[in-house]
DNA sequence: TCTGGGGTCCTAGGACCC
DNA sequence: TCTGGGGTCCTAGGACCC
């Protein structure tokens, strides 16, 4: 049954220190107690150890300095994993309209609950009641119009809080906050605002967009434009797909051999290939990724004739962006090494230039078009049903598969 | 702040094509 | 014939998010 209503409702729920929880719920002596996940740098930490200033990506050395009382746990991906999974069926049960941000994070769409299910602030206190008591975690739901004062009141409610930012409030609400709560504004950007002495959203607000086009870039400043103003018209996305797929490693001050480093490299490249050919996805583009002694970076990336999940040719790749780069890791020290596979399933298909006669689509050669395709990307391609022809928007016709 | 591992998106320049 | 404008792709780097 659908229920109109005249705007959309949007529940952003948000594990609280995921991993930690996790741990606490499953060994009742961490419970009330500071608890940090991760080996060399946090991965989380409890609200017991955060207290204390400990922080995610912090290293464990400076956390054990903060809080010396602190259980430090090694992570259990496959149980985080599980919990999320856990987690997710009962944002399902919810609503079909769920957008996953992360293994602890999601958009729910509960615009057209509300005959059935109650008010919103009813079906987010049940949502929080079942994923507690289904899966044992607390979580914090944010409940506004949009999806971006949905995440920010997630995150003025946490932990283990529930938000509801009603509509003649919003401005109110989001106005005062500092511009860090902006959506894409991290340290750098907040730097630039400051020196501009814009250090609120309503700040952000007084300006106009060209003014901060010339600040921050044309698409951040459209960007912190629109947030500012409380425009938002995303829609809760159900159908998002992974653009690459990675894999990276720390490898310490050591000085690598040749072979070590190729150890490394082939056990990256299969655990990649691996999780492609599991989700049945190809990719185009291999990256490699860098960093050194002195934590600078560099990237190297190739781009292949046709997509592939195979693990040869990705190897293949992989090992001559590193030959390409190895006079910087000889002049720096390699300290991390990462391969990153993208443009996936892409084929190259939107690329090809189909042979148009007069212009007419319906003159195309579809025999040829489909030689073509064969001969330059393989056949993964054709099962995206549609050609898009170096003509803007012109859809071509299906091709057999 | 002395640094993991998994991602996303934007920008800018060069090559190339029509 | 020459030139210029517009468009896409590829590469490298950077910022940001969880």
């Amino acid at each position: 049954m659908f229920v109109s209503v005249g705007r959309a409702i949007i529940l952003h729920a948000d594990l609280d220190s995921f991993y930690a929880s996790v741990e606490q719920r499953d060994d009742p002596t961490l419970r009330g107690r500071p608890v940090i996940v991760g080996g060399g740098v946090v991965l989380a930490a409890s609200y017991e150890a955060k207290a204390y200033g400990v922080r995610t990506a912090m290293g464990s050395q400076q956390a054990r300095r903060l809080c010396p009382a602190a259980v430090v746990v090694p992570p259990r991906m496959s149980a985080y994993s599980q919990a999320s999974d856990d987690v997710f069926e009962v944002f399902r049960d919810t609503t079909p309209l769920v957008e996953p941000l992360s293994v602890d994070e999601a958009f729910l769409d509960v615009s057209g609950l509300q005959r059935l299910s109650g008010d919103p602030v009813q079906i987010a206190a049940r949502l929080r009641e079942e994923v507690r008591h289904q899966v044992g975690l607390p979580i914090t739901v944010g409940i506004a119009r949009t999806k971006f004062l949905a995440k920010v009141a997630s995150q003025e409610a946490k932990p283990d809080g529930l938000l509801l930012v009603p509509p003649e409030r919003e401005l109110a609400f989001l106005h005062p906050l500092p511009v860090r709560r902006l959506w894409g504004v991290g340290p750098k950007t907040a730097d630039k605002l400051r020196a501009h002495g814009v250090e609120t959203v309503a700040q952000v607000a007084e300006l106009n967009e060209s003014m901060l086009e010339s600040l921050v870039g044309p698409a951040m400043g459209r960007q912190l434009y629109c947030l500012s103003r409380n425009i938002d018209r995303r829609r809760v996305n159900t159908t998002h797909r992974r653009r690459s797929v990675g894999a990276q490693r720390a490898l310490g001050r050591a000085r690598q051999t040749h072979t070590e480093l190729d150890t490394v490299v082939i056990g990256l490249i299969d655990r990649i290939t691996r999780r492609m050919r599991a989700a049945q996805r190809t990719g185009r583009t291999v990256l490699l990724r860098l960093r050194f002694d002195d934590f600078s970076r560099a990237t190297r990336s190739h781009t292949m004739a046709r997509a592939t999940g195979s693990t040869a040719p990705i190897l293949a790749a992989a090992r001559g962006l590193l030959a390409e780069a190895q006079p910087l890791i000889d002049q720096r020290g390699i300290t991390l090494i990462g391969f990153a596979v993208s443009n996936i399933d892409s084929g190259g298909a939107q690329q090809l230039e189909l042979p148009l006669h007069d212009g007419r689509p319906d003159a195309v050669d579809l025999d040829a078009a489909v030689d073509r395709v064969r001969a330059r990307y393989g056949n993964a391609m054709l099962t995206r049903g549609v050609l898009v022809g170096r003509d803007p928007g012109l859809e071509m016709p299906h091709l057999p598969d």
